[in-house]
Formats: C-alpha cells, structure tokens, sequence
DNA sequence: GAATAATGTGCAAACGTTTGACCTCCTGCA
DNA sequence: TGCAGGAGGTCAAACGTTTGCACATTATTC
C-alpha cells in the first residue's frame, strides 16, 4: 500500500483477472452482480482509483479541456470580467466532470502559440479560446481539436464561437443617453485590440446617426482595457473645454470611475454635469457613488455557453459552426442625468 | 497525415528505431549529430509531439499541478485576491513549463472531496491549496501528493505553506488608527470561516490592549467575505448613536466601499468623520473617492511563493515542512483622518 | 441427447512513449 | 592477431488501462 493501487492488485485480490475489474468497475452489463459486489468491495479496501493517464491513452479521450486567455492568464486575470467568464466555464465543467487546464502566462509567447502549445501537450481534448484579439497571426490557424472562442472570431463563417451582440449593446448605451437628451457624448475606452470595441463603435456611430447628433473625432478617446486608464491631459483638455461633452460612454467601470475621480477634480460632479453609460457591471461601480449605469455583458453567461457549446462539440451532438448571443443587460443605477433638449 | 504522428511515424521516415528518435529529441548524447539532425527535420516535417499521457504513464510524472480553491472555485473567483493569487501561480508555472489544473466548483462538493477527486484523478503530480477555512474535516487527511497551502493550515506543524502574517497586520492596521488618535475602532468583517480573520483579530485586541484602547464586543461587526455585505441595520444603530466609532478596520475594500456609501446617506464622510483603514488593495479602493488606505497582502507573491515552493518539493530540493511568510504593505491614501487625543 | 444460445470470464493486443540491456561496428593498443 | 573499450544504435519490456475475441460453463430448445 506504500505505492498506489494497480487494476492487477485488485484483480489478484478479488481472484479475477483484470479486465473482469475493469468491466465490474464500469458496470458492464456481462459482470455478474457477486462478482461485481467483491470487485468494489475490493477496490474500496485498497483506495483503488484507475491512473487516467493509462485510460486516457487507450480511450484517446482525456476529460480536459484547455482556456486559453488572449493576454497570458496572468495578466488578464486583473479585470473581473475573466474571472467571472472562468466562473461559467468551471461550472459547467465541474458538472459534466471535465477539468479545466490554464494555459499559464508564458512571457511573450503569442496567443497563437499557447494555442498550439495546448493542443500539442495532448492533455486538451477541446478549447477555449477568449479570443478577442484582432491581429490576424493570433488566428488558430491549423488547431484540429474541437474549439470555441469567446468574443468575436476573426473567420466567423468557420468558428464556433459566442459573443455579445457588441454593436447592439454600443448603440444602447448610447440611446439611453440620446433618448435623455444628451447629444455631445464622448466615448471613452476605444481599444482597437479588441474587436470588440470596433463593434461597440460601431453602434455608438449608429445610435448617433440615428439621433442626428455629430461624433467628434476627437471624442473617441483611446485607453487600453486592463492595463487601464486614459490619457488624462487629453481628457483635462475636453472636459475645460466649455463646449465639453455632457455625457460620457465608457467601455469599463474602472474606467469610469477613474473618470469620476478626475472629473471631481476639475469641479464637474457625476450625474450632474456629466453622465455616465459604463460597461462591465463590476462590484466597484455598484457601491460607486454615485453607483453606476452600466451594461451588464454576463461574463459568466459566456462561460457557461462556451463550455456547454464545446462539450456537446466533444460529445460530436453539434454539427456545423454556431454562434451563441448572450444578450446583455443595461442596469439603470445613478450615474446618468435627464436633460432638457437645446 | 489524417492523424497525429507517433513516434513511430518518425522512426520509420527517419530509418531509425522509436527508441533512437525518444533519444535524438531528448538531446541523449549517445546518439550522432548526424542521425540526431535527421530525426529532428522528420518531425518537424511531420509536426511530431510526443503523446504526453504515454509519456507521463511511463516517467510516472506529469508537469500538472492541481489548483483548489476554498469555496467552489466558481464562487472564489468573484473576489480580486483569487484571480491575483492565480496570476502570481500561472507566472511561476509557466516559467517552469507546469500547467494548471483547476478544481472546477462541483457543487456541494466539500473542499476535502475536491482535494480527494484532484489527488485521485492521477493527473496532478502536486496541488496547491487555498485552504484558508477553519472547518477540521477540510484537512486533507490521507493526501499522498505533495501539498502547499496559502493561508494558515490546521496544521502548521505538518503543513508546507505561504501566509501573511495576519495577527501582526490586523495589529499593523489597529496601530495606524491609534497613533494618530483613534481609539473608539470598531472591526468590520469578521467572518469566523477563515483562520485568518482570527488572526487579524487577535492582532487588533493585541493593538487595542497596548494602547489601552476598550474593545467593544458589539463592535466587532460580522461579514461574509467575497458574498459580502454586513448588517446594514444593526451598523445604522451604532454610527447613529452619539458615542460612534470614529474609525474603522475593515477587512475587505469592497466592504469598505460599501461602508463609505451607507455612511454618507448617515451624513457621515470619510475620513471626516470616519477614519477607515481598510484590506487588500483593490482597483476599487484605490480609485475609489476617498481613495482607500489598505493593506496590501500581496496576493500575487502569495501564488508565486507558493507554486515556487511546490515545484521545488516536487523536484525534491525541499525536505521539511516549510513556511513562506509574505509580507504585507500598508499603504497610505485618503480615508483615514488625525484626530486631537481627548 | 445433441445442437444452440445465453451468460460470465480470461487472454492478449493495443495505446505511445521511455529506458535498461544488449548488439555491432570500429579504433587503438599490446 | 587478439581483444578491450567506446560510440552508436536496436530490442523488448514496462507504464496501467480497455476491449475484441475466444473460451467455458450452464440453460434452453427441438
């Protein structure tokens, strides 16, 4: 007992060979229930638990599925939202019994190669990819295992993927504040790395249109998502401006409450002299003040879609590339002010 | 090409034997330069990767180590200390060319089963623990596999582990308040689950004893950490009350957010009124308006000593039960006021 | 009273590697 | 010439399962 259990000492213990163990211990229908009942009784005796590795490599299936995070995980790991989709993606694994394996942040290796790295370990017997990168290279350009992306792939025809409608959830945001009157409105957070954020544009220039209302150019104002927060000498210049913005999208809560915090420094207070539409529902712009407006993506739901979508894959129950929308929410809290049309 | 290449594939285009190919890729300097570069130019050519569960099946290893969280993993993961701590084991894992395998949250699966079902599974060739419960029966009795804990273990003695020291930062954190004249503190977010928030309390009456400052029972103010939120009502009662408490020592920043919001509907300000010295350094806190002073227990370092330290047991260069204890940082912002000694 | 079918079990091959032991040259030396 | 010894390689066993097939027993049928 110093060395961990074998299926042969149980075989010899039970006084069956070893492929009647197997069988008993998988309920195979031609044991016979005595034989069946020694063999357990056997196997609990000696804490025998069968080496997955030596079943994986018969069976050519391992319960494993690889996530793979855009930036290394390490980095990513900073914003909520990737937690919360890992939520989803652990849940629904937990209960169909996979287990989930991190690609681990190596230094400076691309997307792409962690992709491959994963695939090649042999241990993933499917992907999950948070995809949102739009560089072409980071493309999974010759992975066979199954595989689903979160967020917008770069060949949608060909992927499996889900994703919030981006442009849609871009021009809601928007409309909220149009609809409130609002017609000089910044948008803040534009990350051209996420495609993502292209999308949400997208919509915010729709919604504008719709509306008649003029985008600056110079109110699209860049800022990288999770390394966070903007140009401020930029947006010092706006805000001073007396022809500034009287309301602000933005493509992330800590953003917006960095805005805020700055914003209170130059004497503009929030709701009343500028609004807010935020993205990402985060804890810390819920107990904000003031708490903010904000659009709820469900990050959790995408994991628990993605996860769900690849194991059917796995299980080979979903034919053709598909593509699921979790529909986003748009949570009215305190950062947005009614005012009058000019 | 269909499917993937063995090594056999290789053997047979390179004209060699399996073994000699095993030995060429592993760089055995018993094979020429010439055969060694033959071989290799073949797998490349045939994208050849060595089946890692034949190979772990044989070297009776795998570069995996189980990754368990306290609650469910899916539940942990909403609160920013995990997602860093994970950050800080995917960095060292990664350098070490390990992956992680996380324990996905099967509910109601309590964190011994999980640690049983990891340890099992055969795949893990070492875990890490975020063991930071109290509960006796989570111990991970009979576990074989080499084991490092985050957090304060059941038992020190027997136990490889990294911590902070936490009754020296719940007295670091008490001490701060009382230099600058506090001594009415009340202690926000005991939350009796974690040893560790014994341990700040400990400190806290060690901090208030040498100060000669009276604790008050009912001031110590219960709060499920990561599901959050205190007693909203029965801290009504005591800030209301004319002899109030005049600063705080909260547990969690987003609790301390939270206490910022109620308090300012009691017309009471931070720090004005209320100094709050707070924990754990969130985004949050620290663009949070008063910006936030905390405790930084440096979650990141925790997962890096931590995997360090594992990975160094799995190489057998450690010997005895070892204790990493990371030091934590105060930093100093915005939420906590002087005040004249009475 | 055989032939036929269930029923229960064992044999051995297979999965794709690694590795200790063995073989075959060849070189150098006495 | 004979032989030690090294260099370079092959063979086959092993890792711990699963599973197709063969086998043996007992029950069923004509």
């Amino acid at each position: 007992m110093a060395t961990k259990a074998t299926i042969k000492d149980v075989a010899r213990l039970a006084e069956v060979s070893p492929s009647t163990v197997s069988r008993a211990l998988r309920d195979n229908p031609r044991i016979s229930q005595e034989v069946r009942r020694r063999v357990r009784d056997v196997a609990k005796a000696l804490d025998f638990h069968p080496n997955q590795m030596a079943r994986s490599l018969v069976k050519q299936e391992t319960r494993i599925v690889g996530v793979l995070f855009a930036e290394s995980a390490s980095a990513s790991m900073g914003h909520p939202f990737y937690p919360a989709v890992l939520q989803g993606l652990g849940k629904v694994a937990g209960e169909r019994r996979y287990h989930m394996l991190l690609s681990t942040g190596v230094e400076n290796m691309s997307e792409a190669d962690a992709m491959r790295d994963m695939a090649d370990s042999g241990f993933a017997s499917g992907l999950i990819c948070l995809s949102t990168f739009t560089s072409p290279q980071d493309a999974g350009a010759g992975i066979t295992l199954p595989m689903v992306e979160i967020g917008h792939p770069l060949d949608p025809e060909h992927s499996y993927y889900v994703d919030n409608d981006n442009v849609l959830a871009g021009g809601e945001a928007t409309r909220y504040l149009l609809r409130r009157g609002h017609r000089h409105i910044l948008f803040l957070g534009y990350d051209k790395r996420f495609i993502m954020m292209e999308n949400r544009m997208k919509g915010f220039r729709q919604a504008m249109a719709e509306f008649s209302a003029p985008v600056r150019e110079d109110w699209i104002v860049p800022a990288r998502l999770i390394e966070n927060m903007p140009d401020f000498t930029h947006l010092g210049e706006i805000f001073r401006h007396a022809d500034r913005p009287t309301a602000v999208v933005s493509m992330d809560d800590p953003l917006s409450i960095g805005l805020n915090g700055f914003l209170l420094t130059l004497g503009l207070s929030v709701p009343a002299d500028v609004s807010i539409v935020s993205f990402n529902n985060t804890q810390a712009g819920q107990y904000h003040t003031p708490a903010l407006t904000t659009i709820d993506v469900h990050p959790r739901e995408l994991g628990i879609h993605a996860m769900t979508l690849l194991l059917n894959i796995i299980r080979g129950t979903v034919e053709n590339p598909t593509h699921i929308d979790v529909p986003f929410t748009l949570i009215q809290r305190d950062s947005v002010a009614e005012i009058p049309v000019e």
